[in-house]
DNA sequence: CCCAGCGATGTCAGTTGCTGCCATCACGGT
DNA sequence: ACCGTGATGGCAGCAACTGACATCGCTGGG
């Protein structure tokens, strides 16, 4: 089976298969489902896409497929674990004279400039998900896990209840809208910027009188 | 009822005949199931029940719980929609003076009022949803939905982009905060006032500068 | 050099959520 | 008396997952 057929994966080892027997089986086997997986939801959609077409696809079964990723869905969001360390770590490494609702955001534009970087796989990624409820469902739950992660983090600093779960979940909501309109607009303005923007506008609207 | 009978005596089917044949089935097959269903996520937790189970409870078949349910998670999120409804049109009938952010606050008191006159069922159902991912899923997924209604709602008020969004999303992590609060809190405050309370936290942690 | 254990994969059977399709049959209207 | 309709049953089938066990190259200790 000619791995090389498939595309080559950022993240993936190099795929060629030099002398010396290299091993029972191709390597990069995650990597190989994930492309197969990416593919095929683009292709005819995710629903319409079977686990078994997607091993097939890969040159593996079914069975390993459930060893890689916990279920058809996740192939799409075992990134969202890094980007919920980067945040995290941000964080936790402001200054303690910035404030907590800065240092979120500071933290957010930090991922977002990660994302800027995959813009086209980024966007690809998430025409995939607006089609199909169940992954919204997941993507919220990552967003949910991350507002968590960062309450956590904020409460390290010494920020108390219920600010920390405020900050944590308003900084989840101003950094969605800022995605989306990242995903669909039509000029080219960073993520980061967006997430300033939404910041700042959110600042305004909440303005106590 | 025959409701009556399946809460007071969970364990019997309990298919009481009353006078004249009041038709071919017992009544209220969608209650039944319902009630079935919320038995039995209590007692065994909501994966180790199955649909068939909760059908057979009810005196019925799978594939009817199928047809009043679409699937096994949506027997505890239907009342979402009337919930939605609700804090719509009171944000839609909000005199024009009254800032964005607090009538939406106004109306998730609203909502927050009516939860209040079904705290215990409201905590119950709250007890299955945290102990089971996929029903958190669901959640999340009804509390987007009314933050893009509330959105919506907004828009129709001549609210602009981004912040309707912003508020509609903001208005949905105090009321998450609020709501968690009400949950597992020893003391008996209002979750109209908690929503009060959180919104107020919320002006004070955003406060720019 | 050999062998035992390990790790990644294959194979297979089974459960369960969910759907499509057609049958049934009381009820209500004509 | 007949016919359409609506709520249900029955059944077959697909696809997502899971558990149990087999396979076999690789690796490390003797």
């Amino acid at each position: 089976m000619s791995v090389a057929a498939i595309t080559v994966h950022p993240t993936s080892v190099a795929v060629i298969k030099y002398d010396q027997g290299v091993g029972r089986w191709e390597p990069n086997a995650r990597g190989r489902l994930e492309q197969a997986a990416l593919t095929l939801y683009i292709e005819r959609g995710f629903e319409q896409t079977t686990v078994a077409e997607i091993a097939k696809r890969a040159g593996l079964t079914e069975r390993t497929f459930f060893r890689h990723f916990a279920d058809k869905r996740e192939v799409l969001f075992w990134g969202a674990g890094l980007l919920q360390e980067l945040v995290v770590s941000t964080v936790a490494s402001a200054p303690d004279s910035v404030a907590p609702i800065d240092a979120v955001a500071a933290a957010l534009e930090a991922a977002g400039a990660v994302l800027q970087e995959r813009r086209e796989s980024a966007r690809q990624r998430q025409t995939i998900i607006v089609a199909n409820a169940e992954l919204q469902e997941r993507e919220l739950i990552k967003l949910a896990s991350l507002a968590s992660a960062i309450t956590e983090a904020l409460r390290e600093r010494g920020v108390g209840e219920p600010a920390a779960s405020l900050t944590g979940e308003v900084g989840i909501a101003v950094f969605k809208v800022a995605f989306e309109r990242w995903v669909d607009e039509t000029d080219h303005r960073d993520l980061s910027e967006l997430i300033r923007e939404s910041l700042d506008e959110l600042k305004a609207v909440t303005a106590a009188r």
